[in-house]
RNA sequence: GCCUCGGUAGCUCAGCCUGGUAGAGCAACGGCCUUGUAAGCCGUAGGUCGCGGGAUCGAAGCCCGCCCGAGGCUCCA
């Protein structure tokens, strides 16, 4: 809303013609007011009654200090080139005028909708002229664009059970957590949502003093930074991921950013997707930033043309990146992003069976993929959410992965389909926090094949819709990181090292050299250590060893070397294990094999960070 | 988004209540030390006290608004 602020002797005008349809009602009179404080006003799009409130309560302020208590809001639309519908324009004014005499102002206001005459005198004074700008409260405005998804969600009726590995459900206030504490607390998040938080979530500091990422203020909240050793940390659990999903079958494809609110079949989806979109407009357009790649795998499969012989058809992107405008309060360090790298991968299946078979191959790989990251079953649970129906249906089916799994699930039923599938897992890492935030998942998708117009050709040469599996097989690689980080610090109050996987530490090996002198013994073991992939750095500068020794445990790094006269002249090395928490002594040869043997059917990148410590920036304290 | 708390040197923080010359440790930089497995010593430099406004002779400090972060609420594919 603009306000052109007036603070005048008299305005005198006269109403000469309905400019719009909705014009109200008024007589042709001359009016006159004196000592008056004029308000033209334009309502732009987006006002609501909060805007008039707000505006009202402003200029109440600036009466007081005139000691004026007469107001003449004046409709005037050229104020603005961003205007609200006249409708919507009408109801603001109308709501300032209630809230202005609410206020005991002795309000006036022009008619809506005319072309008037208007004749004004303004006091001289430096206060006397003045503009105001008032915009929407941001909750407001963006509860214009909640989609209906998020709305039935409020609706959204759960039955919650366990269901056991030998497929016996139990309502879960039956359930006997001991030996499943994790479930438990997992549970009560998802549940009642209590949760009994003391501290900042520890990976933050971690990924900040790790030199991982930061927080970048100059961006969006929720928008990170990743420093070098956190980019190839990144880095290597997407080529990860992305291989191994490949490796499944499905073909790697890349789609845009962003997409037109107005696509049909967009619009319709975005309104069954519980959540809230970054909105750009550009030209005419009104665009959306994606939250997932469903969209454009679902355009681009919409024009391609297969039949059952290629199914289940399998399509993969790695989004860099979603978007999704979480709730400011919402948005924490690496748990929850607004931008953040996904794995999307989807399968078009023909049938139920075909779904199914396809799910469980997923489901195996999903729990493969985690425990590459470095994610074992025991640093998650499972949930799995199904409607009713589904499952009276299906029930084999759904014990089947409960087998898989090995350990208790929670269940979440619904007795009516609120979204687009029939029935969803994920597995959620309980942090230290007790908070839980889910990694991978996989989806029956029911609808979006129609609302796509995705067709296949069957047996018979007839089209007919494919259902869709949604899955992401690790999760937001970010929140992986999260994972990682928060259960580093947990070994660490259990009076363990906190370790990275070793594939995943930017340093894999560390060299001290005593003194300058035995630098060049130190380069000729980095070189060979080099030759073999293995990630190594020399910590060269003229520090004592204790300190650089210190610094090294400090990053993590796995092994370290001290270099000394001993050195140059045996070959047993004194390699200072993090893990074994001791000195081991072992042959060059000897270390080598046993990082390779850890890490071999993992990608591999270089040192991110020049190798000498002495040309080494610091990003970080 | 709401409520509460916080934002001071690159980092961690003191100073704020009770207004009057901006501090420490770590890091950086310069030097000494030449080192055998988690902090050696001395020195130098480093600050729009988050941003904007207000009251005051005078603001890091008091008041108001905004931005960013954290905890809680809410929410969570």
């Amino acid at each position: 809303m603009r306000i052109l602020q007036l603070h005048s002797n008299y305005i005198e005008y006269k109403p000469i013609q309905k400019e719009i349809a909705i014009a109200e009602e008024t007589d042709k009179e001359t009016k006159r007011l004196e000592e008056v404080v004029v308000l033209f006003t334009a309502v732009e799009e987006g006002d609501d009654e909060t805007v008039a409130h707000k505006a009202v309560d402003e200029v109440k302020a600036f009466l007081e200090k005139l000691k004026v208590n007469r107001i003449l809001i004046y409709p005037y639309a050229h104020l603005s080139s961003n205007l609200a519908k006249p409708s919507e324009a009408l109801k603001v004014v109308k709501a300032m005028e209630a809230h202005a005499k609410a206020q005991g102002i002795e309000t006036h206001r022009a008619p809506f909708g005319w072309n008037k005459q208007f004749t004004i005198s303004i006091k001289g004074h430096p206060l006397a002229e003045q503009s105001r700008i008032i915009l929407p409260t941001k909750a407001k405005k963006e509860a214009e664009k909640v989609s209906e998804a998020l709305k039935a969600e409020e609706k959204l009726v759960s039955y919650w059970y366990i269901l056991q590995p030998d497929g016996k459900m139990v309502p879960v206030e039956e359930f006997n957590f001991k030996g499943h504490e994790n479930l438990e607390k997992f549970a009560k998040y998802e549940i009642s949502k209590v949760r009994a938080s003391q501290q900042m979530p520890p990976h933050v500091p971690l990924m900040k003093r790790l030199e991982i990422a930061d927080y970048e203020a100059g961006s969006d909240p929720g928008n990170i930074r990743w420093y070098p050793k956190g980019r190839l940390i990144k880095s290597l659990i997407e080529q990860y991921v992305t291989a191994k999903v490949v490796e499944y079958g499905a073909m790697e494809v890349e789609t845009p950013v962003m997409y037109d609110f107005n696509h049909p079949s967009l619009a319709d989806y975005i309104n069954r997707f519980p959540a809230r979109q970054y909105v750009l407009k550009s030209e005419d357009r009104e665009l959306f930033l994606r939250f997932a790649a469903c969209f454009g795998q679902f355009l681009m499969v919409h024009d391609t043309q297969f039949s059952y012989r290629h199914m289940p058809l399998r399509v993969y992107e790695l989004t860099r990146y979603s978007f999704r405008r979480e709730k400011s309060g919402e948005v924490v360090g690496l748990r929850r992003l607004r931008a953040f790298t996904m794995p999307d991968c989807h399968a078009f299946c023909t049938d139920l069976e075909q779904a199914k078979k396809e799910f469980i191959t997923r489901f195996k790989l999903c729990i493969q993929v985690l425990e590459g990251i470095g994610l074992t079953k025991d640093d998650y649970e499972a949930a799995f959410r199904f409607t009713k129906d589904f499952y009276e249906e299906n029930k084999d089916f759904i014990k089947s992965l409960a087998e898989i799994f090995g350990k208790p699930v929670l269940v979440e039923m619904w007795s009516e389909p609120f979204f687009y599938f029939r029935l969803k897992w994920d597995f959620n890492f309980v942090d230290n926090q007790d908070k839980a935030a889910a990694l991978s998942t996989d989806q029956i998708d029911v609808e979006n094949a129609k609302r796509y117009e995705i067709t296949y050709i069957d047996e018979k040469g007839e089209r007919r819709y494919p259902l869709i599996l949604h899955c992401s097989p690790s999760g937001a690689v970010e929140r992986c990181i999260y994972a990682l980080l928060e259960k580093a610090y947990k070994q660490q109050q259990k009076g363990e090292p906190p370790t990275l996987p070793l594939w995943l530490s930017p340093t894999q090996v560390r060299l001290i050299p005593m003194s300058e002198k035995f630098l060049e013994h130190c380069e000729k073991m980095a070189e060979t250590l080099e030759a073999n992939q293995i990630r190594v750095d020399i910590d060269e500068r003229p520090l004592t060893i204790q300190k650089r020794i210190r610094e090294a445990e400090m990053e993590w790094i796995p092994y370290i070397i001290v270099v000394g006269e001993k050195e140059l002249e045996s070959e047993a090395l004194p390699v200072r294990d993090r893990k074994a928490r001791k000195i081991r002594k072992m042959t060059l040869k000897e270390l080598m094999d046993e990082i390779k043997s850890q890490v071999q059917d993992k990608p591999f990148r270089p040192l991110p960070l020049p190798k000498h410590l002495s040309k080494r920036p610091q990003f970080y304290g």
